[in-house]
DNA sequence: CGCTCCGTTGAAGAGAATCAATGAGCGTGG
DNA sequence: CCACGCTCATTGATTCTCTTCAACGGAGCG
């Protein structure tokens, strides 16, 4: 357990890989210099928990680069993965006493770090900056609730073939017109799991099943090939 | 299908029953006025849907009286319940123009109404009330989070548990010290099954199983008494 | 009084979990 | 450079939870 690498930020904002799509995004120049005094960059390796299911939530930050997960388990450790954190989108819980679920890097991740009473009093006082959160937490809200019919009432087939498209639509380049994509998946087999609610062996046997069909391939442990797009989709079919 | 009870809404405001409790506490007098002026009072029948999945997000509301669901289906008609709203929670999504899951009252209910685009031009002239939207809005987050949980990683026994639990602390009379509660359920057994991802059956056999070894007993349809709250809490068990 | 809706219960079956073994890929260290 | 050990993915056999299909009885309501 290691002090990673914490270090004060000054006006460098300007150069944010994320700046244009992060909540500062909402900010003014003179704005966003008052935020970034409060704010520093923090590296976070993969593995590392940012925030824990019910202790205090002491930060909030936005992804600079990386991905985290958001999970939450039962008593015995079973995991369920409630979301997942791009560069650019905002994670903790502002206004709020404690973390309702961890927050956990899936990959070496970089971070603009606020401390939570900070921000929330930051944000009191810019009603564009509390705007543009307020929109983001609907939108994570729908995704959260989309979720729950993946959750609750789709086959295991049904799950795979929504999460593979899911992740198409972010990471590969556009597909070409036939109906072909091709990309790399950021997450393992357990992780894929523990976002679908199945076992990992359900996830390989599925997945074994879709390339058996001929709709995909799997060229590597991480590597996916869509063969036919409008048929995963139609398995998807959740309207 | 009639035309329902649709009213012009004066300064009633100050007698309303949720007055103190849904988002128009963040409102000064004055403000409530303006508010006031573009809302309108709306019953609204059990079984009736207030907006449709995928449709146009025309209206928003705060719910005055009754109990209401959101719902999310798959293409072939199963139905998962996404989050239940009581008096004085906020419904319809600001800021979106389509609508990601269906309202419908699960009881006679009433409304203040609201159409979308006025009610986003309104809040965005008011940061206090963007404040509380984007509170309640994290929460429901939290809340959804904790039902992905649920519906990912929970047996039924867990699954029905939880729900009693809730339901208990919602509608029970705080209960006695000895762990004893009882109340009526709002809802019917398919809308149980479909909250908890289950089927009717299931969610009929599981409580059928937690009163045959004294848990609970059902007096009535919907009549519900726990007789043993810690042995319930110790199967919700969920961290 | 009969009808429909709702809840319960039973029997059978399916889908996913569990338990278990094997093998591929990868980083480490000899 | 290769051997070792680890993690991760796959596959098989079996088990079990939940669903599906079906029938029945009671409560409420026209």
């Amino acid at each position: 357990m290691h002090e990673n690498g914490v270090s004060a930020n000054a006006a460098g904002c300007e150069l944010c890989l994320v700046r244009r799509r992060a909540i500062c995004h909402a900010l003014s120049a003179e704005e966003l210099t008052a935020l970034a005094a409060r704010g520093r960059r923090r590296s976070i390796a993969r593995g590392q928990t940012l925030l824990w299911e019910g202790d205090d939530a002491l930060v909030v930050a936005t992804v600079l680069e990386g991905m985290l997960k958001l999970s939450a388990s039962t008593g015995d450790g079973r995991e369920q993965i409630v979301g997942i954190v791009y560069p650019s989108d905002f994670i903790g819980r502002p206004f709020g006493q404690r973390a309702s679920h961890s927050v956990t890097a899936l990959t070496d991740a970089r971070l603009c770090l606020f401390t939570r009473p900070e921000f929330d009093a930051f944000a009191r006082d810019h009603p564009e900056l509390e705007h543009d959160l307020l929109e983001r937490a609907l939108h994570e809200l729908d995704r959260a609730r989309g979720l729950m019919l993946l959750l609750g009432r789709m086959t295991a087939e049904e799950r795979i073939a929504t999460l593979l498209l899911e992740m198409a639509q972010r990471f590969a380049g556009k597909g070409s017109e036939d109906g072909t994509d091709r990309f790399e998946l950021p997450i393992d087999r357990r992780q894929m799991a523990d976002i679908l609610g199945l076992t990992v062996e359900t996830v390989s046997r599925q997945l074994g099943r879709l390339r058996g069909i001929g709709l995909i391939d799997l060229p590597s442990r991480r590597g996916i090939v869509i063969n036919d797009r409008g048929a995963l989709a139609a398995i998807a079919a959740a309207a």
